[in-house]
DNA sequence: CTGGGGAGGGGGCCC
DNA sequence: GGGGCCCCCTCCCCA
């Protein structure tokens, strides 16, 4: 009996003990799920606050938008700073960015932030300015915060949203303080960021579709919230600058509408340049006439009551209409230079815009007269991409930089990519490979050309002339460039070298074959390794290919 | 190697 | 003299 009591004792006590246990295991596991959930709900609270802020900037963004209406004004800028800021053109209308501070941010980089304006949604997109960098100069002006000093100086009124989402959010005194921001070198990639900026406001554009003439973000508040870096590029408020959209009343320019998918960005982008306007303009009626009209010769024809004949202008891609040219046609020039002068009055009729360029001097001249209607997004986008280019021109001017350094100033940029030429001529010559417009066509085969001098080459394909001969031989040619690399076989002058090995060639085309017998035995040499284990050290491209020829 | 197109730059001419 | 316009040259590339 005494024994059985003990026995029961000792199993008691084990169940104790083993109760115990499981309390423990319990309350241990209980803790850690506690502990993995509290650090969610830590992790959602930040959220909700970076969530409450965000929605607290574009409450107050809207605000400012509102107070900014009733006080618009002409702000010049700095022409120095436009290039810049406008990002290549690329933060024009980027009042919708937020300038995000580095070390301030709460905000991911690139984050987007949906607003729901009324008439649809857009993306913005938050640029982050390493505004700790080297080459970011703190610029301060009254009554300003300096944490609102990043390096783009806009000069202009109706700030930057403070992108750290601070407190003094909440006046609106801190929302119109004058914020000084400059953008020199401060992003890394600049370009991506800013080529973003452009999607997400063209798209915006497409999006609300409405007439944005009264937004006065568009007068006036430029990227980053700043004041209109291209503010003056738009029309609005201006009767005059019928410019660039003459056409818009064609009633099929865009039926874009909110589709994004129809957004600009491909139009934008020059590498989809065909693509992008094909969705915007039937090629195949001609419609590139209308776009190229557009572009180049804005309200010309309307102003001076003539009329361009663009008898055929051949686009690459179907039914291409063709501006048939022979060789005695190519005083194309004159309608080309006449027409790219328009559209650069176009773009210097516009009163809003301060400028210096010489090309201002236009500015006096006749308004030019269209049927601009309405605000039109094509349209619109088209005239950004325009004075864009235009006022990175004068940026450049004023800034002295050029585009490819040569001696000659490039003033006028190609409006795609925004590279820069010294005359206007050359710009529209070279958007052509943006637009692929080739007006000048062979009267004897299919070929069309952008380039009237080609064209001339071309048709010695037909005529057989072959003005350039060989001094030292009877070979002729009908490039002198096939002369000039021809005489490479008689100087035996080998001007390509590789750069793996000793050889040198006369041709480039022998380099790059060659270049191909490096890259196949560097590929041969590195599945030997793989399968011999070779060391690294023995495959260097030279050695390879000196040991295996 | 040659043929030939694409594209940019230079220079002359004209206003 | 300066700027615009036009043609030619040249380089690059591909077939």
């Amino acid at each position: 009996m005494a024994n059985c009591m003990v026995f029961n004792a000792q199993i008691a006590s084990i169940m104790e003990v083993l109760a115990n246990a499981a309390v423990a295991e319990i309350c241990k596991l209980v803790d850690d799920d506690y502990a993995v959930f509290r650090l969610e709900i830590t992790q959602s609270q930040k959220e909700n606050r970076a969530l409450r802020r965000k929605l607290q900037l574009l409450e107050l963004k809207v605000a400012r938008e509102r107070v900014c209406a009733s006080r618009l004004s002409s702000v010049k800028i700095p022409d120095r700073y436009r290039g810049m800021a406008r990002g290549e053109g690329h933060l024009t209308g980027g009042h919708r960015s937020f300038v995000k501070l580095a070390g301030h941010n709460t905000w991911r980089d690139d984050q987007p932030i949906t607003v729901d304006e009324g008439s649809g949604t857009s993306t913005q997109h938050i640029i982050m300015i390493e505004a700790a960098g080297p080459g970011v100069k703190q610029e301060r002006t009254e009554g300003e915060d300096p944490r609102h000093s990043t390096d783009i100086q806009t000069g202009a009124a109706a700030g930057v949203v403070p992108p750290v989402a601070t407190e003094e959010l909440s006046t609106a005194s801190t929302l119109q303080s004058r914020t000084r921001c400059s953008i020199k070198e401060a992003s890394r990639t600049p370009n991506a960021i800013l080529k973003s900026e452009t999607v997400t406001e063209t798209q915006r554009l497409l999006q609300t579709g409405s007439d944005h003439r009264s937004d006065p973000e568009r007068l006036e508040l430029g990227p980053l919230g700043c004041p209109a870096l291209g503010s003056e590029y738009l029309l609005d408020g201006n009767p005059s600058p019928n410019t660039v959209h003459s056409h818009r009343d064609s009633g099929d320019v865009l039926e874009t509408g909110n589709d994004p998918s129809c957004s600009y960005t491909t139009e934008m982008d020059p590498g989809n340049m065909p693509l992008g306007l094909e969705t915007q303009t039937d090629l195949s009626r001609g419609d590139w006439n209308r776009y190229s009209s557009s572009v180049y010769s804005e309200g010309c024809l309307d102003k001076k009551g003539e009329v361009i004949v663009v008898d055929k202008v051949k686009v690459e891609g179907d039914a291409p209409p063709t501006w048939n040219v022979d060789e005695t046609h190519l005083g194309e020039g004159h309608s080309q230079g006449r027409d790219f002068l328009d559209y650069r009055e176009s773009l210097e009729t516009n009163t809003n815009i301060t400028t210096h360029s010489p090309l201002h001097a236009i500015r006096d001249r006749e308004p030019v007269s269209t049927s601009m209607g309405p605000s039109d997004s094509h349209d619109r986008v088209l005239f950004h991409q325009v004075f864009n280019s235009n006022d990175r021109a004068r940026a450049q001017t004023h800034g002295g930089g050029t585009t490819s350094g040569n001696s000659k100033e490039k003033r006028f940029l190609c409006m795609f990519c925004s590279k820069g030429f010294s005359c206007p001529q050359k710009v529209e010559i070279h958007q052509r490979v943006h637009t692929g417009v080739k007006p000048f066509s062979c009267t004897q085969c299919h070929m069309c050309f952008a380039q009237a001098c080609n064209l001339k080459r071309h048709q010695r394909v037909h005529t057989g002339v072959k003005p350039f001969s060989c001094t030292q031989c009877h070979m002729r040619f009908s490039h002198s460039s096939s002369l000039k690399r021809h005489q490479t076989v008689h100087t035996g002058e080998k001007s390509y070298s590789c750069p793996q090995c000793e050889k040198r060639f006369s041709h480039q085309h022998q380099l790059k074959m060659h270049l191909k017998v490096h890259m196949g035995e560097r590929q041969f040499v590195c599945t030997q390794e793989v399968l011999r284990e070779v060391p690294p050290q023995d495959t260097p491209a030279e050695k390879t290919f000196h040991s295996m020829t």
